[in-house]
DNA sequence: CCCTGATTCGC
DNA sequence: GCGAATCAGG
């Protein structure tokens, strides 16, 4: 990809907008957050200051590299980048609302039979998230990231609300336990024909 | 750990 | 001019 006119003025726009390297960088697509930010050096913007009249505040921060050690030069490292994931805005992440909490373990109930209710959902998963959820991170909507888990716990309406916010699973919006829940194995969806 | 921007330098 | 590698923080 190269800086075509559009691409340099979204970069200066959203640059502009407070955006972070990276963030552009996944908007424009085709580039890193490495590229963006030579770029915006390369056009003189580094410093969001801009406004205010001319500053003419040379960052003395000139700090004198001296080379920390003589490095021939890594070959291509070897960089695991699978595939550039159209992900569009996983900033919203409207409460899929599985079942956010319906908490009714029973109490020493050992046997529990399969209850045919409304529940399709391992017991087990379900246990599983009633205790991850005090570990959660309990995050705000947006403390949320492409790696933290999105499950919302609670009610949106009080200020007991959060996001988990564990480590997600890889490629997966929620962390182990959540995807349990979330996505149920076609296996216990036995199609009972009748 | 995740993230941020800043700088260097071979291409 | 470009951007990966690296540095230097938060």
């Amino acid at each position: 990809m190269s800086w075509t006119d559009e691409r340099v003025e979204l970069l200066k726009k959203m640059w502009g907008e407070g955006q972070s390297a990276s963030q552009i960088a996944k908007e424009l697509g085709g580039v890193t957050r490495n590229a963006v930010i030579g770029k915006v050096h390369r056009l003189g913007l580094s410093n969001r200051a801009g406004s205010g009249g001319g500053d003419a505040k040379a960052k003395a921060k000139a700090e004198p590299k001296p080379k920390p050690a003589p490095k021939p030069k890594a070959e291509a490292a070897p960089k695991p980048k699978p595939a550039p994931k159209p992900e569009p805005a996983a900033a919203a992440p409207a409460a899929p609302a599985p079942v956010p909490a319906r908490k009714q373990i029973i109490p020493a109930g050992q046997p529990l039979p399969p209850q045919p209710s409304a529940n399709e959902i391992s017991p087990e998963a379900l246990a599983r998230v009633s205790e991850v959820e005090k570990k959660a991170k309990k995050l705000t909507l947006m403390e949320l990231t492409e790696r933290t888990c999105k499950w919302p716990v609670g009610d949106p309406a009080t200020d007991d609300f959060w996001f988990c916010g564990l480590p997600v699973q890889q490629g997966k919006p929620y962390c182990e336990a959540h995807v349990g829940v979330a996505f149920q194995p076609m296996s216990a969806r036995r199609d009972r024909r009748r």
